[in-house]
RNA sequence: GGCCCUAUAGUUCAAGGGAUAGAACGGAAGUUUCCUAAACUUUAAAUCGCGGUUCGAGUCCGCGUGGGGCUACCA
C-alpha cells in the first residue's frame, strides 16, 4: 500500500469519528503534496465543508488534529486553505523503504485470473511495414506488457490480412515483371520485394489505363475498369477462391517471403505474438451470425438479397453485412472473429489496437454485437491511435514520403553509433558489444519517442530532429541506469553492501525519492486502466531525473558514515530496479554500461 | 451535410475538477577532485475565442474558429 491509499483510509476513519457514520461515503481526494509546501500527502477538504459546517481552514485543522492524535505514522500536518498537508514520520518511510527493497519484483501485481487479448500489428501482406505500423506495434506490445504487469493473463494476437484483390495484384505483377526473382536471387528482403511488385502493378495499370484512354477516347474511370491487367487480377482472385493449385502455390510462396521479411522487422523491434490469425482462414466467419441477426429481427434483408443492420436510431447509418451475391464484408468477418475469440479463450477483455480512421468501424462492431445479445460486447475496447505525420504532412506513398520501418530502425542504430563515437564512450568495448549497445540505444530512443505520446493524438515525427538523445528520451533513462550500475560496480569492488541500517538518517530528498518509488505500483494500475503506456514512460523519466539531481546533491562512495553510504547504495539500486521494470514494460532494454 | 477526434511556451510533449499550468529541445548565463558532462544549476517564454456548471475549469457542458479522420455491395 502506498502513502496515498494509506492516508486515504485514515481520512475515512477521521471522517467517521468526526462527522458520523454517513460521512464515510464522502469522497476522499488525495494527491501528492506540491513541492512548495511542507508535507507528503495532501487531502482536499472542500468536499467536507457541507458536512463539517465549518470554514475550509477549520475543517482541515479538525481532520488534521484527529489524524495526528490517532495515527502514529503521522508526524505533523498543516493547512493551507482547503488543503490539508500531512507529513509522515521517518519510521513510516523507513518501513516503506525496507518493503520496496525486499520486494524483488516490485511493481508486478498479483495474478488477477483475467484473460485479455490484445490484437495489434495486423499488416497487409502486400507492403512492408512503415512508420504508422511502428506506432501500432510498439503501442500494442507495450500495452500487452503493461496488462501483464497488472497481473492479467495476456494473449498477443496478430490478424494478418493475407487475401484479397491486393495480394493478387502483387502476384500478377511478379509474374509479369519479376518472374524468377526471389528474395535470395534479388537480395531484396521478402516483404520489400512483394511491395515492389505491388507498386509495379499500379505502374502497369496506370500505363494501360492511359493507353486505353488515348486509343478509345473514353474517360479515365471507364478505362480504369477495362484495363486488362485489372481483369487478370480479378480472375486470379476467383481462381484463388476456387483453390486453383497453381495460384495457391504462388500465393503461398509470396506470402512466405513476406512473413520472413516481417519476422525480421518484428525481431528487431522485439515483438512476438502468441496467436497469429490469417484472414484467409477467418474471412468466412460471421456468416452464421447474419442468420442469427435475421432471426432476432435486428438485421433485415433487402429485395436484392443483401443484408443490413439499421443503426439510425443510434445516430449511425445503415450497415451492410452481406452483399447481394451472398459474400460477406469486413464487418461480418470481424463479428465472427470476435465471437470465436470470446468462446475460445473466455476473454474478459478484447483490445484492438487499430488506427483512429477505424473509430466508426469499432463503434458499429460493438453496437451490432450488443444488438445480437452478446454480453461481452462491452468488454471490447478499441485502442485508437492517431496518425504519425511528417513535417511536410501525411505520409504519401505516391510522393515517396513513406518512412519505411526497416530503414528507420537502421537509421536510429546508426545515429546512436555516431553519437556514441562523438562522445568517446566506447573505451574497452568489443566490436560486437558496441553494436549491441547501438541497437539498444537506437531502439530505446525510437520506442520511447513514440510511446511517450498520448496514443489518441496525432504525433509529429521529424526524421532529422525528432529523435533526441537528450532530455525526455529513452537514452536519458538508459544513461541514468548505466550510471547507477557503474556506481554499484565500484561499490561492490570496494566491498560495500547496500543495506538499510536501523538508525540511519533518511534525508528529505531521499523521502522524495521513496514517495516516487512507492507510487510505482499505483502508477502501473492507473496506466493499465487507461491502457496508456505513456504514463509509465513519463514515470520512468521522472524517476531518472530524480536520481540525477539526487546524485548531484549527495555523496555516496565518498560518504564516510558507512551505514549512510550503504543506505544510499540500496536506494539507488532500488531506483535501477524500478527503472528496469518500467522501461521493460515499454520494451526498452537498459544497458549495464554505455 | 452527418458523426468522431483534436487545439497548452518558438517547437515537441505533460498536467486523475484542486494550490503559483510542468518538462524537454531550441535561446541566454553558469557548474567538471564520489559515478560517466548523453549530467546538473539559473533564466526568458503558453491554456484558440465567447458563454455556462462549480467554492474551484487547461480539464466538464454549449456555441464558434482552426487542424485531422470517418461517412463504399473496399479491407
Amino acid at each position: 500500500m502506498n502513502q496515498e491509499s494509506f492516508i486515504s483510509e485514515k481520512v475515512k476513519n477521521a471522517l467517521e469519528a468526526l462527522y458520523g457514520a454517513s460521512a464515510v461515503n464522502l469522497p476522499v481526494q488525495i494527491q501528492a503534496t506540491r513541492k512548495e509546501f511542507e508535507g507528503d500527502v495532501t487531502v482536499v477538504t472542500f468536499p467536507y465543508l457541507k458536512t463539517s459546517h465549518k470554514a475550509p481552514e477549520a475543517t482541515g485543522q479538525e481532520i488534521g488534529e484527529w489524524l495526528k492524535n490517532n495515527v502514529e505514522e503521522i508526524e505533523t500536518y498543516n493547512v493551507v486553505k482547503g488543503f490539508l498537508n500531512v507529513k509522515l514520520s521517518p519510521s513510516y518511510w523507513r518501513e516503506v523503504f525496507g518493503g520496496i527493497a525486499a520486494d524483488s519484483d516490485f511493481g508486478q501485481a498479483a495474478p488477477t485470473g483475467k484473460t485479455i487479448m490484445v490484437e495489434f500489428s495486423s499488416p497487409n501482406t502486400n507492403k512492408p511495414l512503415h512508420l504508422g505500423h511502428v506506432r501500432n506495434n510498439l503501442l500494442g506490445a507495450s500495452v500487452a506488457r503493461l496488462l501483464a504487469a497488472n497481473g492479467h493473463n495476456v494473449i498477443k494476437a496478430n490478424l494478418v490480412n493475407d487475401r484479397g484483390i491486393h495480394i493478387c495484384k502483387s502476384m500478377i505483377a511478379w509474374k509479369k515483371a519479376f518472374n524468377g526473382q526471389t528474395p535470395e536471387t534479388s537480395g531484396r528482403k521478402g516483404d520489400h520485394l512483394v511491395g515492389d511488385c505491388y507498386v509495379k502493378f499500379n505502374d502497369l495499370y496506370k500505363a494501360e489505363v492511359k493507353e486505353i484512354m488515348e486509343t478509345e477516347g473514353i474517360s479515365e474511370e471507364e478505362a480504369g475498369k477495362k484495363a486488362p491487367i485489372l481483369k487478370e487480377a480479378q480472375q486470379m482472385l476467383v481462381k484463388w477462391e476456387q483453390g486453383d493449385p497453381e495460384t495457391i502455390a504462388l500465393w503461398k510462396t509470396m506470402n512466405g517471403w513476406v512473413y520472413d521479411g516481417f519476422d525480421k522487422t518484428y525481431d528487431s523491434l522485439g515483438i512476438t505474438f502468441d496467436r497469429i490469425y490469417h484472414e484467409s482462414e477467418t474471412y468466412l466467419l460471421g456468416k452464421s451470425l447474419v442468420q442469427k441477426g435475421l432471426d432476432m429481427g435486428v438485421f433485415y434483408r433487402q429485395e436484392n438479397g443483401s443484408v443490413w443492420c439499421d443503426l439510425t436510431s443510434d445516430g449511425l447509418d445503415q450497415k451492410l453485412l452481406l452483399r447481394s451475391d451472398g459474400t460477406s464484408v469486413y464487418m461480418t468477418q470481424d463479428l465472427g472473429t470476435a465471437e470465436k475469440r470470446f468462446e475460445e479463450y473466455s476473454l474478459d477483455e478484447m483490445i484492438y489496437v487499430v488506427g483512429n480512421e477505424q473509430n466508426y468501424h469499432f463503434q458499429v462492431l460493438k453496437l451490432i454485437l450488443k444488438k445480437l445479445g452478446f454480453e461481452w460486447s462491452d468488454a471490447i475496447y478499441h485502442l485508437s491511435y492517431g496518425m504519425v505525420e511528417l513535417p511536410e504532412g501525411k505520409m504519401k506513398s505516391r510522393e515517396g514520403t513513406v518512412v519505411d520501418a526497416d530503414d528507420l530502425i537502421e537509421k536510429m542504430i546508426d545515429t546512436a553509433g555516431e553519437t556514441s563515437r562523438e562522445l568517446g564512450k566506447l573505451d574497452g568495448m568489443g566490436q560486437e558489444e558496441q553494436e549491441e549497445l547501438f541497437r539498444i540505444l537506437g531502439l530505446g530512443a525510437l520506442k520511447y519517442f513514440i510511446i511517450k505520446v498520448d496514443p489518441k493524438k496525432t504525433m509529429l515525427f521529424d526524421p532529422k530532429e525528432s529523435i533526441d538523445f537528450n532530455g525526455n528520451t529513452g537514452p536519458f533513462v538508459q544513461y541514468t541506469h548505466a550510471r547507477i550500475k557503474s556506481i554499484l560496480r565500484k561499490a561492490a569492488e570496494a566491498g560495500c553492501t547496500p543495506s538499510l541500517g536501523h538508525d540511519v538518517q533518511i534525508l528529505p530528498k531521499e523521502i522524495e525519492i521513496l514517495k516516487l518509488l512507492n507510487s510505482f505500483p499505483a502508477k502501473i494500475i492507473e496506466a493499465g486502466n487507461a491502457h496508456s503506456p505513456a504514463l509509465v514512460a513519463n514515470y520512468a523519466y521522472e524517476l531518472a531525473k530524480e536520481f540525477n539531481q539526487y546524485y548531484h546533491d549527495v555523496t555516496i562512495m565518498k560518504e564516510e558514515d558507512s551505514s549512510v553510504r550503504n543506505m544510499r547504495l540500496l536506494l539507488i539500486s532500488v531506483i535501477a530496479r524500478v527503472l528496469v521494470k518500467a522501461m521493460g514494460i515499454l520494451g526498452i532494454t537498459l544497458p549495464e554500461r554505455m
